[in-house]
DNA sequence: CGGGTCTTTGAAGATAGTCAATTTAGGTGG
DNA sequence: CCACCTAAATTGACTATCTTCAAAGACCCG
């Protein structure tokens, strides 16, 4: 789509991203993201549809998100797939490698996606010099563990409503943390993608989805989504401690 | 229950410690161990159902397991209450509370237990120096991702039967990785924390494990456990492509 | 514009949840 | 050390929720 030609592959850095502020660079100084910058080995495009990596595959780096829309997932072997996670811009994914140095889940584009590597070696370098960084990644880390939390709690307590009701204001929450508008806006996933990630077959999650439009909570447009009276459906999902 | 009177508090060393092998100071040299001993603040004492952590309190350490075996739990603002996990001797907890600088769960000794207290920000310090330490903790930290996406996959895509299969035989495993036996153990834990941890209700746990003997693949009396048929338990669960 | 994927909706069926009654175990205190 | 008492576990009957199976309709990309 682009009209600009260029040479070189574009190199992206981190000091002039318009992610600095959600980013790995959160908290550093220009000193620091510079020297984060150096890092960086490339940026890369994921198509729609196409593997950043998968599971069993050598690890290697961590991929923070430019652009675009992802989702991990780890596959049994009789075919069984769960969806763990769903990624957009400023989200760093591959955290799952480091314990094995395999990639423990497929990440797949859901739209043509831009990725910039982090080999995880150099990071774990800086990180020594940057305290901040060190601090910042660790930070990063167990936010994860606390987000997997928030969804264990979401599949083990909660009912096909609610847990609707919380993925919807969890995407709305995090669109809108990027600028977006938090009450209308278009899933990237299938009704199967959201399926897999909350527990529930297809099939359920179209009819909850039909049956919070009827109530006038939503409206839904395949996947244009618009949130019509967002309280009420925070008022379904309070009482779980934390969001997803 | 000891006779042994002692003036001061016993001081725990990690190079003195028989859990060196599945602890943090697994592939470190004895320096590094010693490095490691200077850090754990003192080792803690928490008798059978005491908090060694309430969620909410100001987060400052990691706790090593040394003897007896803990819940985490998540717990909703109307009561319902999720267990996150089960931990036993050579487990570090709390890894969810560096994201916020608050502990994100509840931990509750299910038996009286000792832990040292490893002060965060000191582990951060010495990490520095020690590469292979911090190496090893950045491990640590994805191994449990990597853990809490297996409990995904079991909430979202299993059974009932399949669910307590795989966690029987990752108590199993557990157990048997820290020199005790694979096929005959006592669970620390009620029916309702093993329904809360698999998103069961403790009937279902009751009526599963009842049915398992009845088919003579377990022997169950009360909180003792006897696997028969482990082999049967794994082809139940077989197909899933990550045990928790 | 056309084929395949995605989605919606209905009806029937299965799994796990709820409610309830009984039994058992294990800790506490005398 | 024993007896009591509370908490935990088992089991049954019924119900709710979600899944499965099925068919039809809508969109979107090439």
């Amino acid at each position: 789509m682009s009209n600009t030609p260029h040479l070189k592959p574009l190199r992206t850095l981190c000091s002039s991203c318009s992610l600095r502020e959600l980013c790995l660079p959160v908290g550093l100084n220009r000193d620091e993201v510079e020297q984060l910058d150096a890092v960086i080995r490339q940026s890369r495009v994921v198509k729609r549809g196409e593997y950043l990596y998968r599971s069993g595959e050598e690890f290697k780096s961590l991929y923070a998100i430019r652009t675009g829309f992802l989702k991990a997932c780890v596959s049994s072997q009789d075919g069984r797939e769960q969806v763990t996670g769903f990624y957009m811009s400023g989200d760093l994914v591959g955290l799952d490698g480091i314990s094995s140095n395999h990639h423990g889940c497929d990440a797949i584009a859901l739209e043509d996606s831009e990725v910039c590597e982090l080999p995880f070696a150099r990071l774990e370098e800086i990180g020594r010099v940057i305290p901040s960084l060190q601090t910042h990644f660790y930070r990063l880390m167990s936010r994860e563990i606390v987000r997997d939390q928030g969804v264990m709690l979401l599949l083990g307590n909660m009912k096909a409503e609610e847990r609707l009701a919380a993925f919807l204001l969890n995407i709305s929450q995090r669109l809108y943390s990027r600028g977006f508008a938090a009450n209308d806006f278009v899933l990237r996933m299938t009704r199967e993608e959201i399926g897999s990630y909350l527990g529930l077959k297809l099939e359920t999650v179209s009819r909850t989805l039909s049956k919070f439009q009827n109530d006038g909570w939503i409206e839904v447009n395949h996947k244009h989504i618009k949130l019509l009276k967002p309280k009420e459906l925070k008022e379904l999902v309070s009482g779980c401690a934390h969001q997803i």
